[in-house]
DNA sequence: CCTGCGATCGTCT
DNA sequence: GACGATCGCAGGA
C-alpha cells in the first residue's frame, strides 16, 4: 500500500489517559521498518501505567533519571527499557508533557513479515503464535531495542502504530485482569490495569479462572 | 497444567 | 551490592 495512503496514530489520539489508551491500542497495528523490510503485528494485549502514584511504575514517585526519561516526554513517544540483563519492553507514552504515564505492550499477533520475525526469535520458537506473546518477545521478534528509545512514533519511519479500522475493539472483546510480574507492587499489583484481545491465541498470560 | 530456577547486566541504592 | 514491567527449560502432578 502506498504511504501516502496509509494512516497512524496521531498525536491527539496518544493525548489521553493511560486506561483510555491501553485500551484504545487493542487491535491496532504496530508497524516496525528494519533493515527496509517492514513487520507488523495486532496488539492484542497491554498493560497501563497510571503515574507517580503507581508502585509498580518505573516512575512511582516521581522518580526520573536517565533510564526512564522517555516517560516525561510527549505523548506518542516511546519508552523502551532494557531489563533483566537481557530483554526489552516497549511502552507508548501518553498523557501530558512531564505527566509520567504510559501503556506497555505486552503481545503481539503476527501479520507481516512473520519469517523475519521468526529468523529474530531464533529457531527454538517453533509456533508462531509464541512469536509475540510477551513483552520481551515482541521487542525481540520486530528489532525494537534502545535506538528505538524517545522516537516519536507520530512521524518516525523506524515505527508507528496504525489505527484499528474500520472498527475499533470493544471491551466488549476485551479481558480485563491484573498486570503481570510486578508481585512487588503491593495493592498496586492488584489493580485491573492489563487488557487482553478475547479473540486472539497470542496473549502472554491468561486470566486464572475462578 | 503448574511451579521453580538460572541466565545476565544496566540501573539505582 | 541487590534487583528487575522476562524468558525458556526442567521437573512433577
Amino acid at each position: 500500500m502506498p504511504d501516502a495512503l496509509r494512516s497512524r496514530l496521531v498525536l491527539s489520539d496518544y493525548e489521553t489517559d493511560p486506561i483510555t489508551l491501553a485500551k484504545r491500542l487493542i487491535g491496532c497495528t504496530l508497524v516496525r521498518i528494519i533493515d527496509g523490510e517492514e513487520l507488523a503485528g495486532k496488539i492484542v494485549e497491554t498493560e497501563a501505567y497510571v503515574g507517580v502514584k503507581d508502585r509498580a511504575s518505573h516512575a512511582y514517585g516521581g522518580r526520573r533519571t536517565a533510564r526512564n526519561e522517555a516517560m516525561y516526554a510527549r505523548a506518542g513517544t516511546a519508552y523502551v527499557y532494557f531489563t533483566y540483563g537481557m530483554h526489552f519492553c516497549m511502552n507508548v507514552v501518553c498523557g501530558r508533557v512531564d505527566e509520567p504515564v504510559a501503556v506497555l505492550l505486552r503481545a503481539l499477533q503476527p501479520i507481516r513479515g512473520i519469517p523475519v520475525m521468526q529468523f529474530r526469535r531464533g529457531p527454538r520458537c517453533r509456533r508462531q503464535a509464541d512469536l509475540c506473546n510477551g513483552p520481551g518477545k515482541l521487542c525481540q521478534a520486530l528489532g525494537i531495542d534502545r535506538t528505538l528509545n524517545r522516537i516519536d512514533l507520530t512521524t518516525s519511519d523506524h515505527m508507528w502504530i496504525e489505527p484499528d479500522t474500520p472498527v475499533p475493539t470493544t471491551t466488549a472483546r476485551m479481558v480485563q485482569d491484573r498486570r503481570v510480574g510486578i508481585a512487588s507492587a503491593g495493592l498496586w499489583a492488584n489493580r485491573l490495569l492489563r487488557w487482553y484481545s478475547t479473540e486472539s491465541d497470542c496473549v502472554s498470560v491468561l486470566r486464572k479462572q475462578r
